[in-house]
DNA sequence: TCGACGCATGTTAGCGCTAACACAAGTGCG
DNA sequence: CGCACTTGTGTTAGCGCTAACATGCGTCGA
C-alpha cells in the first residue's frame, strides 16, 4: 500500500504547508472523507474514523479558515464593536465574550472606537461583514451609537451588550434602573431626606438609565429630586463636584447622600470632601456604581452597585449563539447587586 | 453597451451578496481590473479607475475577506495573545495595538488565556496560523509563557510585547528595571536608608525585572537589600502586606520606604497602614508602577512610576510592521517616568 | 432471487478572489 | 517601416475547502 507516501514533513513545525490532502495521503482516503472526520459527519466507518484522527495528530494539521469561510460564508468568528475597554466595566465584558466564544469554537474579532460615532460604527461593522464574521456583538452605550445601529442592517445577527435601549435589539444589559434603585433605597433607608446624583455624561444612555432609576426611587418615595450633576467618568470629574458639593453644604444645602455614576468618580468625590473637611460617611454618604477591584480599598470602602461584567460578556455570546440556531430571544437582564461597605451611614442627628 | 445590466441590487444595503463581477458588469469592465483597481495596481487607466471607483462606491462594495486571504494567504489580520485584560496595563496596551493594527489596514484577533500555559498558548498561536494570521502579538510576562514561546515556531513574524525577557524575540518592553531605579533612587535620594520592595508574583518576569531594578539601585548606593515580599498584583494582597509591614514596624524594624509592584497594591498596603496608624509618607514612604488613572485621588496620592501602555501597543505594531516588510529590528523600549506626588517625603528625622 | 435502500467513500464543481499569462493597441528607434 | 517594448485589459487557473452528486457494496423484504 502507498499509504505513506506523505513522508515529506512528519512532525513538521517549521514550514508550514499541510493542506488537508496531506492528512488525506497519509491515512490513505480522500480528501473529502478528512473533511467529514474534521466536521463531525456521521456516515464515516469507526476504522477510518480512527485513522483520519491520527493522520491529524501525527501531522499536526489544523484546516485553513479562510477556504472554509470562502466555501461556507462563516468564518466562526465574532466581531466585537466596543469602547473605553481601558475602563474596568468593558474590560470585562471583553474577558466574558471572548471566553465564552472561545469555549463555542468561536474568534473573537475586536474593533475599538474612539467615539461612538455614525460613520465609525457602520465601518467597523461593514469590515466585520467583509470578513464573514458569523455575527457582531457591540458594546457601547452612547446614543450616537445607538442611532447608528438603527441605520445599520447587516446580513448577520448583531447583539447588543449593555446598550440600555433595550428596544433596539437583541440586548443583554444589567439592570440599570434596577441598580441605581438599588442605591437610592439604601440610602433613603439611612434616614437621608434626600439622594444627590453625580451622573455620567449626558451622551451615554447607561448614565441615562441610572438617573432615571434614581429619580423614579425618589419619586416613589416621595423625596424631592435634587438637581442633577454630570461627570466624564473620571475621578478628576468626581473630584470637582465634590468640591462643588463642599461649596454648596458650607451654604447651607442639604447635602448628606450623593449616589455617583461609577467608583471612579465616586473615589474623586470622596477625596474632594475630605480635602473640604467633610466625613465620609459622617458628613456625606456616598455611594458608586461597578465595585471595581479597588472600591474595598477606598476611604473609606466604598459601598457601591456590583455589575457583574464578565457574565453580561458571557450572556451576550449565549444570545449570539441563540441566534444563529435560529431560535428566538428576549432581551437579557442580568441583575445588579447592592454592596454596602463604609461609605455609608445613618444621617448624623 | 450592456454597461448597466448589473440593476438588480442598485444602493443595497439588506441582502448582500455583491462580489467583485457585480462591480465589474456596473462599471463595464472585468472582474480583474476591478481586483487592480481594489488593490492600487498601476496598470490602469485613468478613467477607468475612476469608473470602477465610482461603481464600488454606489454598491457598496467590499472585498470578500476570506477569499483574498485564501489566495494571498494573508488576511490582513493580527492575532494578540494576552492576558488579565481586566487590568489597566493590558487593556491600555490592547487600546494601542488595536488603533496601531487599525490605522495600518489590520484586524485584531484576540486570544485571551486564562494562565500562560504551554497548551493554551500552542493552542492559541496555532489557531491564528490556522486563521492565516500575519503576525502574532504576544503580550503576557509568564515564565511558562516565555517557555512556551520557546518551543513556537509559527510561520508568521512573533512578536512579543512587555514580556520581560528581551533576548527572546523581537520585543518592546517599558523599561522595567530603568522604572524601578528611579523609584528607588528617588525614595534614597528622600534619605531613606533603604527600600523595602513588595514584589508582584514569581511567576511574573516583568516582576522579577523590576525586583533586578530595585536590587541594582540599591547595592549601587551601597544600601542594605531588605527581605523581598510578594503579592498578587492585587490590592488584598497590598493590603495583607501593610499589616504585615505594620508588625514589623512595631516590632522595631526599619521600615520608612516601600516601592510596590503596582498601584493596586500599593493602594492596599497605604490602606493597611493606615488602619495599624501609620502615616504615608510621614512614617512610611510609598512608590507605585503604572501610573492607573486613579492614582493622583488615593489617600495620598501616589507617587509612582509611569509606564505608556498605549505607546507599548503603538510600538508593537510598528515592529510587526518592520517585519512584515523585511525590515530588520531591534528590540525596543519605551521609556518609564516618575511621577511624584504625596505619597513620598523625606524620613522623619 | 432481486431490486430498493442505506451506508461508506470517491469525484466534481465552485466559493470570490489574485497571479500569471495572453493579447491588442500604441510608442519609439534603428 | 518593422520590431521590440510598454500599457491597458481580458482570460484562465487555482488557493483549500465543503456541498452535491456518483458509485459500489452489503442487507433486507417481497
Amino acid at each position: 500500500m502507498s499509504t505513506e507516501t506523505a513522508g515529506t514533513a512528519p512532525a513538521g513545525h517549521a514550514t508550514r504547508a499541510l493542506v488537508m490532502s496531506d492528512v488525506a495521503a497519509r491515512a490513505g482516503v480522500s480528501h473529502q472523507t478528512v473533511s467529514r472526520v474534521v466536521n463531525g459527519h456521521p456516515n464515516v466507518a469507526a476504522m477510518t474514523r480512527e485513522r483520519v484522527q491520527r493522520a491529524i495528530a501525527e501531522l499536526g494539521y489544523r484546516p485553513n479558515t479562510a477556504a472554509r469561510a470562502l466555501v461556507t460564508g462563516s468564518s466562526r468568528t465574532i466581531g466585537l464593536v466596543t469602547i473605553n475597554v481601558n475602563q474596568y466595566g468593558p474590560a470585562q465584558t471583553l474577558i466574558g465574550l471572548e471566553e465564552a466564544a472561545r469555549a463555542a469554537g468561536y474568534s473573537l474579532s475586536v474593533a475599538i472606537l474612539d467615539a461612538g460615532e455614525f460613520a465609525d460604527m457602520r465601518d467597523a461593522v461593514d469590515r466585520f461583514v467583509a470578513q464573514s464574521v458569523d455575527a457582531v456583538v457591540v458594546h457601547t452605550a452612547s446614543f450616537q451609537a445607538v442611532e447608528a445601529l438603527r441605520e445599520l442592517d447587516p446580513p448577520v445577527p448583531l447583539v447588543a451588550v449593555q446598550m440600555g435601549a433595550e428596544e433596539v435589539r437583541p440586548t443583554v444589559t444589567v439592570g440599570q434602573e434596577a441598580g441605581a434603585r438599588l442605591a437610592v433605597a439604601h440610602l433613603l433607608g439611612l434616614g437621608h431626606r434626600t439622594v444627590h446624583h453625580l451622573a455620567g455624561p449626558a451622551y451615554s444612555l447607561e448614565a441615562q438609565r441610572r438617573v432615571q432609576g434614581w429619580r423614579c426611587e425618589l419619586l416613589a418615595a416621595g423625596a424631592p429630586v435634587p438637581e442633577l450633576l454630570h461627570g466624564d467618568w473620571w475621578p478628576g470629574s468626581g473630584h470637582r463636584t465634590g468640591r462643588l458639593l463642599a461649596q454648596r453644604i458650607r451654604d447651607g444645602e442639604d447635602v448628606t447622600a450623593v449616589f455617583v455614576g461609577n467608583d471612579q468618580m465616586a473615589l474623586g468625590l470622596m477625596v474632594a470632601l475630605h480635602e473640604e473637611g467633610l466625613d465620609v460617611p459622617g458628613d456625606v454618604s456616598v455611594v458608586g456604581f461597578d465595585d471595581v477591584p479597588e472600591a474595598p480599598y477606598f476611604s473609606p470602602p466604598l459601598t457601591t452597585v456590583r455589575q457583574d461584567f464578565a457574565e453580561l460578556g458571557r450572556r451576550g455570546v449565549e444570545l449570539v449563539l441563540a441566534k444563529l440556531a435560529g431560535r428566538d430571544t428576549l432581551p437579557d437582564q442580568v441583575p445588579p447587586v447592592l454592596v454596602v461597605r463604609g461609605s455609608t451611614g445613618p444621617v448624623r442627628g
